[in-house]
RNA sequence: UGUCCGAUGGUGUAACUGGCAACACGUCUGACUCUGGAUCAGAAGAGUCCAGGUUCGACCCCUGGUCGGACAACCA
């Protein structure tokens, strides 16, 4: 037994990626004792998207992939923008997709005494000085990524002035924007964000956390590295446009002279037919041009939640697409595989019209109710079977007729035969037309009795099968029909004069009367479901008993319908 | 005319750290099927941005280019 596990039947474990071999290296080379402790650092300002998602999936995925621990950590140092409505739910997010920080739930406010008195340090130090330009001479004064800065006649105030002036900045003695601390380092560094940069600022704001006790609050850069060295982080972990940062990062690290974790830098995620940004995602909301942050076209987590997205595919897309450092540009279809991948395996199969025509079983007795026995699902037999109601009247989709059809059209048509799924093979025996318009309004059939599902006539081969619900039977529901929100590949990169916006597919939402079969009534919202031959569906909060409301999450693959378009 | 980062099939990620490029999605065949779904079998598609160099041998190392991205908020 032993011996057999050779190493080729081991467990074909993915190679490794570039962060997870910095990880690996660290480990091997003994650093921080092999201990990985990573973090997920929202700012809360708006909703965590599936962008942020990769993110939480790459951190968790690492603390627990290495036996190590995962911090969630707001980074809210801009009391302007940000809110507890944010906090909530970012906190909700990473929950329902699966992770769990256990105690380590913390702020970057936790740490605002102890980040003032890193300030002290640096004043004292000779490292940092109160400046007392505006904004404007700051930037016009910083040079460009081509030529120098130049110095700020406040550089070279003595420590003894920079404390006391620091201390009346914290004492509220100023008004917003009269003063900043900059850390002294370089203003002809080639890299702009060692030209003295701010380290804080004077906003009086009251903070969603700290209140009013605070009317000085830290940058970013003074905030971050310092509340990943407090946390003892490891591995931090962020993206490519903080590269940049990481030598201003090191530096302050260095010289307030505390711990040292390791900043790396990873590809953020982009999708096709979507944007990614904050902004724009805020943009979309205030404009109505969605119905909010959770609107199911949103690539926001809380939006692929309410669209029927399953945090295990969303956890199995971002394993999918990798970890690297060039800028990338996945296609959503990677993503719609991974929740019909998922959803095939689960799902509960249904039957249900959504462009209804009428079929009369002519030599069916009119009030007869037969109770078919249906499959909840191919893909796994203990999800048992259920009772579909058949009659004399039936509703099938409208695409599912044509009175002259091609070679390859395998559904029904006058004279042709077709299977109505779980029930009987029926013939198409004639249509009716309403004179005025031409609109097939019924299509009269017969069935054959010996052919219902499990008799042995029932194995007789046929071309097509249809779904299909009984007339008077029909459970009627209101169905949204989404479709990708932007109708170019790549909305971020529009042509000139244009915005994101004049690209939104006018077509993204569509609103159809459902008639589903019985079996679900009494669906719940959050439940899921495959509407056969269609595509996954999912039971919308807005559902009440009596007025159920279903999202569709992604229409299956359809090869017949894709070879149509081809033409 | 700066600094940093990147460049591998249509898309994304690999290549045991130098041994003539693999996996997934997508695409296309075919089989099977009471979902034109799923499943199964197979195929096409890159010679690794370019030019030199090192080497028996380069996607991998070196040099020089080209192209793309990031950086000039008292945002993160």
């Amino acid at each position: 037994m032993e011996e057999k596990k050779s190493k080729g039947e081991e467990k074909p474990a993915r190679s490794l990626n570039f962060i997870e071999e910095i990880i690996e290296e660290d480990i091997r080379k003994g650093k921080n004792d092999g201990r990985i402790h990573t973090r997920f650092p929202p700012e809360p300002n708006g909703y965590l998207h599936i962008g942020h998602a990769k993110s939480i999936c790459l951190n968790f995925g690492l603390g627990a992939r290495y036996h190590g621990m995962t911090n969630l950590r707001f980074d809210d140092t801009n009391p302007v923008k940000e809110e507890v409505e944010y906090v909530d739910s970012i906190m909700e997010d990473v929950h329902w997709l699966g992770f769990d920080w256990g105690n380590r739930l913390f702020y970057a406010s936790d740490y605002f005494d102890q980040l003032y008195d890193f300030a002290v340090i640096l004043i004292r130090r000779g490292k940092a000085y109160v400046c007392d330009m505006h904004a404007e001479e700051i930037s016009a004064t910083r040079g460009t990524p081509t030529r120098p800065g130049i110095e700020s006649p406040y550089r070279n105030r003595t420590m003894e002035e920079n404390l006391d002036l620091f201390t009346r900045m914290r004492a509220g003695e100023f008004p917003d924007g009269a003063r900043v601390l900059r850390a002294k380092i370089d203003m002809a560094s080639p890299n702009m964000h060692i030209r003295d940069p701010i380290l804080y600022r004077i906003l009086h704001a009251s903070h969603h956390r700290t209140g009013d006790a605070w009317c000085i609050y830290p940058m970013y850069d003074f905030a971050h590295g310092q509340s990943d060295s407090i946390e003892r982080i490891t591995h931090s972990i962020c993206t490519l446009e903080f590269e940049v940062h990481r030598p201003l990062y090191d530096w302050l690290i260095r010289e307030i002279g505390i711990y040292a974790p390791r900043q790396i830098e990873f590809a953020r995620l982009n999708l096709s037919y979507t944007v990614m940004s904050k902004r724009k995602l805020l943009e979309l909301v205030k404009e109505k041009h969605v119905s909010g942050w959770d609107d199911p076209r949103m690539p926001t987590i809380s939006g692929l939640r309410r669209r029927g997205y399953t945090p295990e595919s969303i956890r199995n897309f971002a394993e999918i697409i990798g970890v690297a450092k060039r800028d990338n540009m996945i296609d959503v279809s990677l993503l719609e595989f991974c929740i019909r991948e998922d959803l095939n395996k689960r799902a509960i199969r249904v039957m249900g019209v959504l462009n209804p025509v009428r079929v009369i079983i002519d030599n069916f007795p009119d009030d007869q109710v037969e109770e078919m026995e249906a499959v909840n699902n191919p893909e796994d037999p203990a999800a048992g079977t259920r009772r579909v109601p058949f009659s004399k009247e039936l509703y099938i989709e409208r695409e599912d007729f044509m009175e002259d059809p091609p070679n390859k059209f395998f559904r029904l048509a006058p004279g042709r035969e077709v299977r109505l799924r779980s029930a009987f093979i029926i013939t198409c025996e004639s249509v009716e037309k309403n004179p005025e318009t031409g609109e097939i309004t019924v299509i009269h059939c017969t069935y054959d009795p010996m052919t219902r599902s499990g008799m042995p006539e029932s194995n007789r081969k046929v071309k097509g099968t249809l779904h299909w619900v009984s007339a008077r039977h029909a459970v009627v529901s209101e169905v949204r029909l989404y479709d990708r929100l932007f109708c170019v590949p790549n909305p971020d990169d529009p042509e000139e004069g244009k915005t994101f916006k004049d690209y939104l597919n006018p077509d993204s939402l569509k609103v159809v009367k459902g008639f589903l079969e019985p079996s679900i009534r009494d669906a719940k919202a959050g439940n899921k479901f495959q509407f056969e031959r269609l595509g996954y569906f999912v039971v919308d909060i807005d559902s009440h008993p009596g007025a159920l409301v279903f999202n569709r999450v992604v229409p299956l693959r359809d090869s017949w319908s894709r070879a149509e378009n081809q033409k």
